[in-house]
DNA sequence: ACTTTATTAGGAATAACTCCTAATTAAGTA
DNA sequence: TACTTAATTAGGAGTTATTCCTAATAAAGT
């Protein structure tokens, strides 16, 4: 399997910084790497607790803390809540307002426009975020 | 003043849509037209109390779910909180991530890139916003 | 001026998230 | 394998932006 490759991977770069490797932190980072959701804080917690009875909410925050900082996951902020995905190049989110599930759309052009963006603005830029909302194609049948 | 017929502009919207025209209403929305802030709910109303002390925090919020319903103004979620703005075609937001201030840059192709991902997604697109986050010229130097 | 009904003020309630601290445990060392 | 120590965790309390609720107010049509 190839996550399972990406899970060792990512696994060695947290504890070659010196982290230290816990099962909290496999268990997320897994969940994240084999779904293709883009889960709330409170929806990995009550995904992960499943096999790990013992994970605690605040435990999932301070990963995700520690994940987004590395720049293993990207987080993106979705009617007031924040949602993570392992997906961590710029891409696009398309958001439904409906039914609250998120796609990923791969998009060349975002380097583009970024890089020129940051010529034109003179910000040094650190992320971006993409995000168009409406219905998904489910969704906007029921109207 | 261009942003005095923009004004008149927008109430007749609100009027002719049957919605009333307090003095709260015009107050937020003419701050919104005069300024190149893109100011949170919080602000908003600090603002504008000093014009009319009554104002309350709630009236803020409702007023502003108004002007986004009807699309006068455009509102990004930045950090956990909600920043407003009149501008509302299609443009990138260049969030400072040490000031905290947000500037607009309009950018032709990205009306383009929607239609594409609107198709090849099969979404119906309502709503789109793009972020560039980082540090603004003037942040960045102090690094 | 009168009436109706949308709107407001103010505060209580909510919900996502952060902060705090004692207990636990990963992982280096002997 | 036992020991050490400092990072990490669990659990709950605290925070903060936002929403919800209701009696009082006022916009606007008659």
């Amino acid at each position: 399997m190839k996550y399972m490759q990406q899970l060792e991977d990512l696994v060695s770069t947290l504890r070659e910084d010196g982290f230290r490797i816990t099962p909290q932190r496999v268990a997320i980072l897994d969940y994240l790497l084999k779904t293709e959701d883009h889960p709330s804080a409170e929806y990995i917690h009550q995904t992960v607790k499943k096999q790990y009875p013992m994970v605690s909410l605040s435990t999932v925050y301070k990963t995700l803390d520690l994940l987004r900082e590395k720049k293993l996951v990207n987080e993106i902020e979705v009617d007031g809540e924040a949602r993570f995905d392992a997906h961590t190049d710029a891409h696009i989110n398309l958001v439904c307002m409906k039914c609250g599930k998120i796609d990923d759309l791969d998009e060349e052009s975002l380097n583009g426009i970024q890089n020129r963006a940051a010529k034109k603005s003179k910000y040094l830029i650190l992320k971006s975020s993409f995000e168009l909302f409406g219905y998904c194609n489910n969704c906007k049948s029921n109207f």
